[in-house]
DNA sequence: CAGATATTAGGACGATCGTCCTAAGATCTT
DNA sequence: AAGATCTTAGGACGATCGTCCTAATATCTG
């Protein structure tokens, strides 16, 4: 803990980024290594098995979600807002999406295939954003529903970063980002002709 | 092409199971060749390369698509009824969904990740998908926005199918096909209160 | 300055990977 | 029955994997 970044710092750093673009299965220690230009044995020295980086790697993303979701919770006052802000990442990461999809959806279904025992840590990210999103729809009076809702705008994100992954098309998401902006926008008028 | 199923017809369909279950890297000559009881000396007959086997996996997937396609074609005439049988795969393969997330989605999604050469023909099940959705929705007079609510349906489903592998939450699919479904009866009524 | 500790480099290990080879057995043709 | 072809088994290869060890160097502590 000297430098203003340390070694393990710049690992995690480096298995992150690697891990979204390769994958955490395709993804050797040599090749972090590599990428940070430190040697295997330095990497062997910070963490001694591929489950201690994927854990790491992981806590780092729990921590920078947090960090994030209380970012948008400091810069908008109304949770419509923020709301509208998670549903726009798509846009705001969008060649990122393009290129290596959703980090949260592609590493969750990876460890999924793989039955890593990480797994339940790696959902726990989509929880994250979950339970965030489902106290932004209490906020605005939908306690009851306010669940359903947030799966359903988490289901939006991953269905588009899956398409736009596939197909590289940016018009598509925006399309969808409106289409989702305004059901939002009807959610937010409860005693309308329609219900629900 | 001897028996009833040929060893080749086995080893494809085997590794097209374990590529599901597993993905693709993880999958290894000696997985397959021992699901099907052969030797790995016989597997390398057929196939020389794991490229060959993947292309072969992909090309029984297009095969077979374009068959349940043709199926829903002769199954239903109403192009409605044709769509909510797409909508409702996530509940027909709901099983196979929570445990290992839609074999399309993955797939593509792996091997992007991969770069692999392969990754346009796995890619291709999705335009196969994405067409023939926008075909029923021309059928229906919507040929200006068929391909843009084609895609819709499909990151319904690519959404959906990730969120029930992460939580294993029934329920939700079963709220999002409801969902999906009323969305898709409110385009059937263009002229009404509502634009688009 | 000297000793203890923290950090780094680089190679060795057993296992597994995709790939390839050779030879034996099964099947078909005539 | 005999020869040609198709199919199968099983092992060998070089490379890479995750893991581990040892020794050298840097840094901190007294």
């Amino acid at each position: 803990m000297v430098l203003s970044t340390s070694t393990r710092e710049q690992i995690v750093a480096a298995a992150d980024r690697l891990f979204y673009e390769h994958g955490f299965a395709h993804t050797s220690f040599t090749a972090i290594a590599d990428a940070v230009g430190i040697s295997r044995g330095n990497f062997y020295y910070h963490f001694r098995t591929k489950d201690e980086i994927l854990a790491a790697v992981i806590e780092s993303r729990v921590e920078s979600t947090r960090g994030m979701l209380r970012q948008w919770e400091t810069g908008a006052a109304d949770p419509a807002e923020r709301i509208r802000r998670f549903i726009r990442i798509v846009l705001t990461n969008g060649a990122d999406i393009r290129d290596f999809g959703c980090p949260v959806g592609t590493l969750t279904a990876e460890l999924a295939k793989l039955r890593h025992p990480a797994r339940p840590e790696a959902t726990a990210v989509f929880t994250l954003f979950r339970r965030w999103l489902a106290e932004q729809f209490t906020a605005l009076g939908h306690a009851s529903t306010a669940d359903e809702k947030a799966l359903h705008v988490l289901a939006f994100s991953q269905g588009v970063a899956t398409l736009a992954n596939a197909f590289g098309d940016e018009d598509f998401v925006h399309r969808e980002v409106d289409r989702l902006e305004d059901w939002l926008a009807v959610q937010l008028r409860p005693a309308d002709r329609f219900p629900q």
